[in-house]
DNA sequence: CCATCTCTGTGCGCTGACGCACACACTTGG
DNA sequence: CCAAGTGTGTGCGTCAGCGCACAGAGATGG
């Protein structure tokens, strides 16, 4: 059973699509939504699929609704790591409102579902125009530099079990459900660590109770606990979320 | 010899100070310069100073000229982790324009020189009506996201040696000398690593003739070589800031 | 001049994560 | 039903970095 802090409330299987299922889109004003809204288009974001890579100009936004999309930066000798996870509460591609088109980041989807894209061209008249979604942005892109800052300490500091509880929280999050569609070797690849690290990680929680996974499935089942192992990064970037993103947001 | 990529290219000791040598401020439009001058206030930067605890409500910006902050992130058990570093290239309080007025971040004065000190509602107050300004902030704040995103990589995939290079590097280029007044052990805080790696990197560096130090005092003798051995992280912050930046701040 | 403090060097045992190799179970497709 | 592919478990040697302890050398201040 999700615990109080699940963003997504819908079931995905049954309703219906809507641009309201992304928090930042559910928080413009009126008259925003109505600029905005025709112009959003629903996209399918299969498993692995790659947004945009690394200084890659392409000219679209997303507003993740059911999927979550990861930001990796890929080292030279093809290392990976993740440095923040957008889903719902967010946007792919601050770098285009910020002013620099481009990023040094990979954007991979990492868990399948749908999103609003959005031509960078629109989403700029309004940016560039409308104070409220300019705030809203921007206030966004803060708590991502806090997340991006806080997974810095993490790799510092602490050990991959608690890494390893921060990913699942922070997915988990940005899910409807309590069951994550990856594999230890994904999981890996975005944590920067090995599979076997994983796996041995994994398989203590699971021995634990904490979840249970089975090829590519891991489910969480006792959340609480999981937080309560979790280091405090997990914490410090969702309060800094809750505090920066609007209220109806914050829970 | 300091080379070519050298910020500061005054005189400390000689020359009088002035806004312009934070490239920032220098890129600023002339009617910009004239509604911001006047409220810039120089003030010195002592070594150690905090300027900002995590979450403190400072009401002040900050644009270093000769002096360089760094960014920390503190852990419950102390341990911090340099996240990164601002130097003449940069503005010290993104939170403030970006909205959320505070961040999780200390802001410590990692190389002691001057700034220009700003109120926050005056440069708020340019940011919100005039563009090129919000552009300059925005695209600087970009090339921090980079940064930090960087730092996270460099943590997780490479060594402690490399690192201190990065750093060194990072430091030099914000430095108008080649030499560097730190104690190891204040590295090891900013790199949030042990003291004694620190003296046994700084060791291995010193006996091939790359750097030379004593008692707080690091000087790069070889920063070719320095720039050979340092990993990738090094060199995407470093283009990115060139990317970013006005021209007349690239080199 | 001596006690104290600061900064750096070094040694040692420990541990978390790595790299590699291989086994096993389940899935998929002919 | 069997071969190939995928996902996971496990063992083993190695190593970077940790924590600790202590030494020595220069700085500082009475």
């Amino acid at each position: 059973m999700p615990s109080a802090s699940i963003i997504n409330t819908s079931d995905t299987s049954h309703t219906p699509h809507s641009p309201s299922q992304n928090r930042l889109l559910a928080a413009l004003p009126a008259g925003d939504m109505e600029s905005l809204y025709p112009h959003l288009k629903l996209v399918p974001m299969p498993l692995g699929e790659i947004l945009c890579k690394s200084h890659c100009t392409t000219k679209q936004v997303y507003f993740p609704t059911t999927s979550i999309v990861s930001l990796l930066f890929v080292t030279e000798n093809g290392a990976s790591t993740e440095i923040a996870v957008v889903g719902n509460e967010g946007i792919v591609g601050v770098a285009h409102f910020m002013g620099g088109n481009t990023m040094p980041t990979e954007a991979v989807v990492q868990s399948e579902g749908y999103a609003y894209q959005i031509n960078v061209q629109l989403l700029l008249r309004e940016f560039n125009h409308d104070a409220p979604i300019q705030h809203l942005l921007l206030r966004y892109t803060q708590a991502l530099i806090t997340q991006i800052g806080q997974t810095a300490v993490c790799n510092r500091h602490h050990s991959l079990e608690q890494q390893l509880c921060r990913w699942l929280l922070l997915s988990l999050d940005r899910l409807p459900s309590n069951e994550l569609i990856v594999t230890q070797e994904l999981i890996a690849n975005m944590l920067g660590v090995r599979r076997e690290g994983v796996s041995e990680a994994a398989g203590k929680l699971q021995r634990a109770g904490l979840i249970s996974y089975y090829r590519g499935h891991i489910t969480v089942l006792n959340r609480p606990r999981l937080e309560d192992i979790v280091c405090e990064c997990y914490k410090v970037v969702k309060e800094e979320y809750d505090r920066l993103l609007p209220e109806r947001m914050a829970t």
